[in-house]
Parts: C-alpha cells; sequence; structure tokens
DNA sequence: CGGTGACTTGACCTCTGTCAAGAGAAGTGG
DNA sequence: CCACTTCTCTTGACAGAGGTCAAGTCACCG
C-alpha cells in the first residue's frame, strides 16, 4: 500500500489520515497469477483495483487475433480508476506476473472524493498521467523507429519503476515476455526479438531473464528522445548523476 | 459553450446554475488561424482551454522532424483541462481550422471544484475519455492496416461530431490536410493518400475539400472493427439506422 | 501570371512482418 | 531419472506493407 501511496502523493505528503482513509476503504486483496485476468473488458464494475505487487498491463485483442497492449502497470498503480467515474473499460486488464490485489469499491471511492479535495486532485490526476502515458505511446508507436521505441520504453520503465524504488542502480525487474513487449510496441516478435539484439550488441541495454539493465543511460535516452517531462514525477531530478 | 455544455453533460443534464457558473468562469475568449499555436507545449499556463468553434489537434513534434498528432479537439472539447491538475502539457495545441476558444482561469475552476462534486466528475469524465481515445489510436497505431486505421479514424469522427450535431446525414465537416491526417495516424503523406483512394474506390468513403462523407457505414465499421464503447457517448444508439 | 500549398501518381527501396526451424530451460508424469 | 511437452528466445530466408523521392496537376491568391 506504501507504493499507492508513494505514487498517489506525487510530491506531496499523505497526511496519516488520508493514508487510513485509503486503507480503510480496500474491501479485499486478491492474488492472481501470470495470464489471469484482473478486470474484463465491457463489464461493469462496482470497485476499482490497485496492484500492489507485480505488473499488468491493459490490452485489446482485434480479430484476426492480433494484441495491443496500451499501458504496463506497476506495483502503486491503480489499474482502472477510470472504471470508478465510466463504469466500463473497453480493454481488459491481465496480470503479466504473480500479483497481488486489492479492490477499492466505488462507493468508497465516491465518499473520498466528496470529502476531501485533496485527495480528488490527487486520484484525478494519476488518471492523467496515466493519459500523458498513452499520449507519449501514440507519439512512439506513430513515429519511432523499433530501435528508437523499445529504447524510449525501457526509460520510462526505468524512471517509473524507480519512483516506486525498485530500481538497483540501473538494474530492474521487468516480468514480461519479449511477446508481451512486442504487442506494446505495436512490433512483431520476432523483429522486437532483433532489436533487442541490436541494442545489446551496441552496449545500451539489455534484457535478458525478465530484468531490464541499462548500460548507457545517455546514450539510450539520445536515441529514444527520451524526455521525462510526460511522466510528471517530482523525482525526475538527477538522473544522469545516478547513471554514471 | 452549448457544444461544451452538450459534451460535459454527457447523458445528464445540466442545471442553469451550472451553466451558468461555468459560463461565468470564462476570462476571455480569443481567435486563432490555422496552424497557430493555441497552447504551447511545456510552457507553465494558469488557464485552461475550450474550443468553441474549429478543429484544433494535439502534437509533439521529434527531432528529425516528424510530427505526430494525438488528439483531435472538437468544438465543445476542452483542449487541455489536464493543466488545471497538472499544470503543464508536454505536447502543443494547435488550430487546424479557424478556431474560437474560450479561456477558463484554473482559479475559477478550483472554485468549481470545490463546490460542484457533480461537476468535478463530469470534468473528470471528460479527460478520462479523452484517455481513453488515446489508447484506441494506440491500438490503431500499433495493430491496424493503414484502410483500417483510417476507417476507425472515420467512424470515430462520425460519431464524436454528430454529437455536438454538426454532421448531416453521414457527412460531416473535418477541416484538415491530408498531411494532418497522416501525422494522426502515423502514416506517411503519400501513402495515406493512396489509402484514401483506395477506400474511395471501394466505395467506403470520400475526405474532399475538408469533408467526409460515409458511404457504406456497416462495410467501413467492419473494415475498422469499429466499436463505439470507447466513446463514452450514451448517444451510441442506432447508429446504423441513421446510416442506412 | 508567377507562387504557394494541397493533392496525385509512379518508381523504387527498406523496414518490418511472416514463415519456419531449432535451441534451451523448465515443468510434468511415468 | 528420463522422455516429453511447452514456453521463450533466437536466427535465417523471404515477402510485402508502407516509406521516400520525384514530378506533375490543380486551385487559390496576391
Amino acid at each position: 500500500m506504501d507504493l499507492l501511496f508513494k505514487r498517489l502523493a506525487w510530491g506531496d505528503r499523505l497526511a496519516q489520515e488520508e493514508r487510513n482513509q485509503i486503507v480503510g476503504s480496500v474491501s479485499r486483496v486478491q492474488s492472481f497469477g501470470p495470464g489471469e485476468t484482473i478486470v474484463p473488458a465491457d463489464t461493469r464494475v462496482d470497485f476499482s483495483s490497485v496492484l500492489l505487487k507485480g505488473l499488468s498491463a491493459r490490452q485489446k485483442v482485434l480479430k484476426g487475433g492480433n494484441r495491443q497492449i496500451t499501458a504496463f502497470h506497476l506495483a502503486g498503480d491503480f489499474c482502472d480508476l477510470h472504471t470508478y467515474v465510466l463504469k466500463t473499460l473497453p480493454d481488459s486488464v491481465v496480470a503479466m506476473s504473480e500479483c497481488e490485489v486489492a479492490a477499492i469499491p466505488h462507493a468508497q471511492l465516491d465518499k473520498i472524493v466528496r470529502d476531501s479535495y485533496h485527495l480528488t486532485r490527487l486520484l484525478w490526476a494519476s488518471t492523467l498521467i496515466d493519459a500523458s502515458i498513452f499520449r507519449q505511446w501514440v507519439v512512439s508507436i506513430g513515429r519511432r523507429s523499433a530501435d528508437a521505441r523499445l529504447a524510449h520504453l525501457f526509460c520510462e520503465l526505468f524512471l517509473r519503476i524507480r519512483m516506486i524504488g525498485l530500481t538497483k542502480d540501473l538494474t530492474y525487474p521487468f516480468p514480461a515476455t519479449q511477446t508481451d513487449l512486442a504487442d506494446a510496441l505495436g512490433m512483431s516478435l520476432v523483429h522486437t526479438n532483433k532489436t533487442l539484439a541490436k541494442l545489446r550488441r551496441a552496449g545500451l541495454v539489455t534484457f535478458v531473464q525478465r530484468t531490464v539493465t541499462i548500460h548507457d543511460w545517455d546514450k539510450l535516452q539520445n536515441l529514444a528522445e527520451f524526455n521525462p517531462e510526460y511522466l510528471h514525477s517530482e523525482v525526475k531530478s538527477a538522473i544522469s548523476s545516478q547513471a554514471v
């Protein structure tokens, strides 16, 4: 739950009272294995899910069987806060790794929103940051080359995972397969694999055994034209100092 | 302003009082010509803009000069409501056509949010619907073929423009160039042009003189695998009846 | 009437997708 | 403990969708 607070607080501090209010709202905690659906598409739900542990993704499958992942959720992220407002979500949330998920009933969220201007703003902000990431993905998929696309995602994940304190130097866990990666980047598995090999040979980054290691942050960032602004994390300072 | 209400209300009715509160918040109305920047990127602003008339787009330009449009804003849409919460936006908003834009100071929005639970929810919802559209674009750009991508966008625009009452049968104004279209779809101008010709020859849709005419809604929707769910418009009923 | 911006079209090329096959690693059941 | 399946990753060969270049046509406008 601390991770949720870390993400939500977003620079700010959360009062103990506010934390309690959120913790008290959780109706249950559930586990999901890799591949299991956490929130099905097009189904009315009356609670929203917070990922406490693991990696999940939002995805959409087309008729031809093509899959597109539209977002990755890290520990501390709301998977589907928007269902609180919109009631259904048109894509489904699936677990990539072993996941632990807390459910917060919409009725509870409603109470929070009615009571606390501050928390409302923070919740709203978290959905807006998500949206900002979506737009960045549109840019990546629409206009970046395969290498830059991969590089960009690795940069983004590094910062997001660092925010929740799960990086170790320039290494971080990313429990997804190359197939997942391909489906997130709008590329084929084969080409993803070859591009990965290229980045590895170039000494920029490696992704093996569900772990990403960045070997040259500056080059990677440069290739990706990565500008962390869109993540709206106040913690974005001093990346390269840590990177060196 | 009525268009804003139509979009915001979203099924619901807005009380006269609520309308007044919004109208009273507008600090000024400004005009922009095609190509002019309405909201610059990475700049702190203290007001949000509502498009009253015209078409605008949110875009990002990469170093190589490649441009990616991440969203189209129609009359009645907030262009940058998220700056109210996040303060800056990492991409810029530019006018595609002659545009009229109302500015609402963040201080006023703040007042609205503090006072009205109902309006807060509606404002929040509007940003979430935007996000839903972004995700759909990710899917389109990532996994749909060129024809399906174009078809999908034309379907989306048809519904969105119909919501604000600017369609006439299956025809609607879309004051953008093929270059804009290409940059929104993550395709090259040339290929967009050829794909457009293909759809025209197939009798699905034409886009000439800034006007889109759908000739065969069912085929178009089918090609696009278009499911209007993601627009979260309660007005989505009975499309094909009008389409026939 | 020259100039500019939008749209077309053809030729050519390359990035990326598809198909296929194989190598490890890991788990399963006899 | 060892076949056997399954999943993931890897590589090569080939094909095709879509990008790039180039040139030409309109329409509009000062």
